[in-house]
RNA sequence: GCCCCCAUCGUCUAGCGGCCUAGGACACCGCCCUUUCACGGCGGCGGCACGGGUUCGAAUCCCGUUGGGGGUACCA
């Protein structure tokens, strides 16, 4: 037996038959951020997947950047997307509570443990003193904490506390190397020495992040951390503190770490937060449904299969295993996380698609806060006809607009002028001719009327043909079908829109 | 500086020693379908960063180089 395997055999850790408690732990400090619901995404994947547990636990120690609002934002926009908490925030469980602003006392008990058990030292220099001993010695000032205070004496500590000296508590790191294996690097190796013993407790009393982080992943018994690859090289203090929970009964095993890759914005920089591509809401706000901005985030650093990028989350979830995320960093590609979208609105059920609209609509001022029978039947029939045509549900009220806007209202765009024949004003007198006496209102029989007075009669191309009659009837050079678009307007509204637009032009 | 991570088409990826003259998707470019725009179909463009090993055989394993990223806080 080697010095590895006796040191893991005394080592509790997470073996493949540990049932599976994952966790997802925002520092609520700003808007959702997609990376961030990546993250979110494969820890629930992976809880789902297993059969396991998935907790959502806030970690609002920083009273400075820590804001309510952003705490509800990060409830809203998992709730959207379906990613559904077993345990934490507002569900409950058996470790509340789960926000660590309200965990102040547990905390204090548990650095009362370490501090006895000698694995935290008070620590009274400065940052000011540690760069200028590193200057003195001739070291690079960039090295971080010296370990100064580790072996203060009772005289020392006395002495710094009489000039008024508050300390920060700092854990002592182990002189070997830390050593684990990633989920999704593989073995990774910190060289001894090359992490400082680093602060845990703040001069006035309040945790870091260093400590209550994996104290709560231990005492809510976490099997698998899986976070973003900022926190890669955190995780030999991690692994260093957590011997010492173990060694004081906070802890029951090591977990197993997985560090996901960046979710990068243009060039080579991590997607930021002042990017608007990394808001979800804004994605939201654009029309993104939740199966779409699912279905794409998953591929940031996952596939499927070989040849399909194209899932539901019921598909995700049979396949999802965090040891096949792959390592390297993955560009957020708006314009494939709008085609998948699309893909996934087509896959809609009708009447659903026809549901999810209505928002949107409402948003953009065409829908009121309830709708008439009208609006309702306009809407169910129009819908079909933008399903395929939009990858986002925001297009929809500029596609539908004309259908509900009254005859006299309906502006036409500088582009829907673009290619119009010489003949207009002939082309749309004779389209008004020949639809005054159609009695039977269909797309059948207006395209026959229409193609019979224009294409037939006066010679027309098809494509010049019905843009008179598009741009007449809908303002716009691109619209739903056109033909579709007479019936649900009806004859005597679109008779009235052409005969407008033939006097507008004829003037 | 030191530590750690990463490296297949423009982008996301399949590939885990022979199925690879490297597959799919998005984007792009043609053609077809077509009342516009889409959808759909067909085709095209385009990649294993470089150099050494190991091996009968390397995109796949090892080492190095280069490039990119992160960390080095009384932030998370």
């Amino acid at each position: 037996m080697t010095e590895s395997d006796s040191a893991s055999a005394v080592t509790p850790t997470v073996t493949d038959d540990t049932p599976v408690r994952v966790r997802f732990c925002p520092s609520p400090t700003g808007t959702p951020h997609v990376g961030l619901i990546r993250t979110a995404l494969f820890n629930w994947a992976y809880a789902r997947h297993t059969g396991g547990t998935f907790i959502f636990r806030v970690e609002d120690t920083d009273a400075a950047r820590d804001s309510e609002e952003s705490y509800h934002q990060m409830l809203d926009g998992l709730k959207w997307l379906g990613i559904d908490w077993d345990e934490g925030v507002e569900v409950g469980g058996p470790d509340e509570p789960y926000r660590q602003s309200e965990r102040a006392d547990i905390y204090q008990e548990v650095i009362g443990k370490l501090k006895a058990a000698g694995h935290i030292y008070e620590s009274y220099s400065t940052p000011e003193e540690v760069e200028e001993r590193h200057r003195a010695a001739g070291r690079d000032v960039k090295l971080g904490y010296d370990n100064y205070d580790r072996d203060l004496t009772h005289e020392q500590i006395a002495g710094f506390r009489a000039e008024g000296r508050e300390a920060v508590l700092r854990l002592r790191m182990p002189d070997d190397d830390v050593s684990f294996t990633d989920a999704v690097r593989g073995d990774i190796t910190f060289k001894a020495g090359t992490v400082p013993d680093f602060a845990v407790v703040r001069a006035n009393g309040k945790p870091l992040y260093t400590l209550v982080n994996p104290v709560d992943d231990a005492l809510m018994r976490v099997t698998h951390v899986l976070r973003g690859e900022d926190l890669l090289s955190s995780t030999p203090r991690q692994i260093a503190l957590y011997r010492a929970l173990l060694d004081v009964g906070v802890a029951q095993y090591i977990p197993q770490f997985g560090h996901l890759p960046y979710v990068m914005g243009a060039g080579n920089k991590k997607l930021s937060k002042r990017d608007p591509e990394s808001n979800i809401f804004l994605h939201r706000e654009r029309g993104f449904i939740p199966e779409g901005l699912l279905n794409y985030l998953s591929l940031l650093g996952w596939s499927l299969s070989a040849d399909e990028d194209i899932f539901t989350v019921e598909q995700l979830i049979e396949k999802f295993d965090v040891h096949d995320v792959l390592g390297n960093p993955a560009r957020f590609d708006i314009k494939k996380a709008e085609a998948i979208n699309g893909t996934h609105v087509r896959m809609l059920d009708g009447a659903d698609f026809r549901h999810r609209l209505i928002p949107y609509l409402q948003d953009a001022g065409i829908l009121g806060e309830a709708l008439s029978p009208r609006q309702e039947e306009i809407l169910t029939e129009a819908a079909p006809l933008i399903q395929e045509r939009i990858a986002l549900l925001g297009e929809a009220p500029h596609m539908l607009s004309f259908l509900f806007a009254e005859d006299e209202d309906i502006v036409v765009a500088d582009d829907a002028l673009k290619g119009m024949p010489e003949n207009l004003t002939e082309a749309l007198d004779a389209a008004i001719a020949v639809l005054e006496p159609v009695q039977l209102w269909t797309a059948e029989t207006v395209q026959e009327a229409l193609r019979r007075a224009l294409v037939d009669e006066l010679g027309l191309k098809p494509r010049k043909a019905f843009g008179p009659v598009r741009t007449a009837v809908s303002g716009q050079r691109i619209s739903p079908p056109l033909f579709e678009s007479m019936v649900i307007l009806g004859k005597e509204s679109s008779l009235n829109r052409i005969r407008a637009f033939r006097n507008a032009s004829a003037s």
